[in-house]
DNA sequence: GATTTATGTCGAAGCGCTTCGACAAGGTAT
DNA sequence: ATACCTTGTCGAAGCGCTTCGACATAAATC
């Protein structure tokens, strides 16, 4: 292993003047820098992790907590993940990956260890668990989503009272009267995730606001569930000509499941959705939506977080704008 | 923060001797020892992860890399990735998150600075840039997937050929004479991914040995191309009564497409898929399938990572023999 | 021309831990 | 009794890096 001063000796320089070259947290020569930068590149010098981290007492490494739990979309939270470790990288820090069942205990772990930095956490419970264990680190972290308070804490989500708002009137702008929000399957709201809550009220407000008729029912991620809602819905209300769905997995099944009882899409009944432009996108009758800006969230979740290990200031609450696309799912409500 | 001379100036006992405590790499009498962990207990003592890095050149902290690919299914990358972090920290170890795109530049990387003491890399291909390196490597890895060669590498999959086999040799038994293997979308082959091309294999050999017929059709990840395929498939082998679904995302549509041709599942086509046994239960038509055991694997691959580093030797190919469950999508073959 | 200020480099201390050799005390074999 | 392990503990060195204060030199200020 070549270490620095293996560098050092073969620039002519100290090992401190070399440390200071690699963090440019001293004025450096511009001869001495690109002598010690040729002798790193020669020899092929890279820094000792650990070392490092004990001497500056800075890891470079972040954690990401994600859940892995009923009712979270998969590919969504990979969406995260991904975009959080790529942004991450461009400034210089690794991620460390913790699952949900590690906790709080985890959470503690990796903070008492120095083996990181900063939190990340995902899948934000109206009361989370987490809550005073983040509000009492002397380390920075981000939540994705938002809990009951954020005083405090950092918490970046996409606005979705917004987006439930935003939904219901878009629904109402083409004259319909009649909605229904199908979300998403019942542990989540027993749990009290924030971001499906959100958008349940952003939902029924809106409503009661134009004083449309509307509904809400949770929904188990399977097709079989997906049918017995659409059936359930028809029956209670016959007049239904816009549902808004919150729920990436039964998308899909649920507007077959319309289509299968006879109604077009979106002749007799307009849907909307919050979900992945890309789920959107690909389905057989593309669905207007909202999308959810995964890789938008998780790298802006980094970028607070390097923010915050500047030592800068920044908002607790960062909540980024609904984009509705209109895609083919929505249409004016025929005048019967 | 406490350090380990705070917990042994507490129980009156030298830095080393807490030392050897915390590792048991020294025999310690009883007394001493229940002492010390009495300290720290309620110090609450935790080992700087860096310090313990520096000075013992392990960093108890492995690399997975994860492919976010086209064509791969990301729900069953993040089983593996849970069971990976799961079992890592029944044994004491973290995992650092990377993605396919930082390559074997970012193995590198994480390797020489000394970040991880192991690596786990999924998503292998037979002819993997990343091979000469992780070859070439002081440090023990585990690759999800089988190379063209695994020579000088340790390698654990489910045994695709032999998937590909006990699903042509299912049907066989049950009378069936033409069989289709609807696969992964054309760029997994393209690349040369072993496990699908492996599956092929397995697939086409069972078949000629049997003399049935059959034909391969690679197939996107989406529900249009998903009927395509069953369309296709209907007018070039329409004697078709058995069909292996090697692709996830697109098992149900296919089914769906299927049924919509007039086919009854398994009355007049009888189904078999490899995938995960979640997938299979929740179909409408539960699937006959071989399980992909993701937890598994993850698990096993952790297990090896672990011997190679406690100096152990272990076999370089480990492969898991698959498992077929009947349900109901697979029948004997009508006699007309 | 004296004094301050900025620039560039060095040496040494120290981050918190593991590990090695030393050694004392007790046990076992001869 | 001698030699020899074994068990249990300690002290000191050192892992590879960062950072602080010191110092020398050059540039800027009055």
């Amino acid at each position: 292993m070549v270490k620095i001063t293996d560098v050092a000796r073969h620039a002519g320089v100290s090992p401190s003047t070399v440390s200071y070259v690699v963090s440019g947290k001293r004025p450096i020569s511009e001869e001495t820098r690109r002598r010690v930068e040729e002798s790193i590149r020669l020899l092929g010098y890279r820094p000792h992790a650990g070392a490092r981290a004990l001497a500056s007492s800075r890891s470079n490494v972040l954690a990401l907590m994600v859940p892995l739990r009923a009712g979270i979309d998969v590919p969504v939270v990979m969406q995260f993940a991904v975009s959080v470790v790529t942004t991450a990288r461009r400034y210089g820090h690794d991620v460390l990956l913790l699952t949900q069942e590690e906790g709080e205990v985890g959470l503690r772990r990796v903070v008492d260890t120095a083996l990181v930095d900063a939190l990340i956490v995902m899948d934000v419970q109206l009361n989370d668990p987490r809550l005073p264990l983040l509000r009492g680190l002397d380390r920075p972290s981000v939540m994705i989503g938002f809990p009951a308070s954020s005083e405090g804490l950092t918490c970046i989500d996409l606005d979705f009272m917004a987006a439930g708002e935003a939904c219901v009137e878009h629904l109402a702008r083409l004259g319909h009267r009649v909605v229904a929000l199908v979300g998403s399957p019942p542990e989540v709201y027993v749990r009290g995730t924030a971001f499906a809550q959100r958008m349940v009220q952003g939902f029924t407000a809106a409503a009661d606001r134009g004083r449309l008729t509307s509904a809400v029912h949770p929904c188990e991620a399977s097709p079989a569930a997906a049918r017995a809602v659409a059936e359930q819905l028809l029956r209670e209300q016959p007049a239904l000509t816009g549902v808004v769905v919150h729920n990436e997995a039964i998308l899909e099944p649920l507007i077959d499941a319309f289509e299968g009882l006879g109604l077009r899409v979106p002749g007799d009944l307009s849907v909307t959705a919050i979900c992945p432009d890309e789920l959107a996108e690909s389905l057989r009758v593309p669905v207007t939506s909202i999308a959810l800006p995964a890789a938008e969230v998780g790298a802006r979740a980094v970028e607070l977080l390097m923010k915050k290990l500047d030592g800068k200031a920044v908002s607790e609450a960062t909540l980024l704008a609904p984009r509705m696309t209109e895609r083919g799912s929505t249409a004016r409500r025929a005048v019967a």
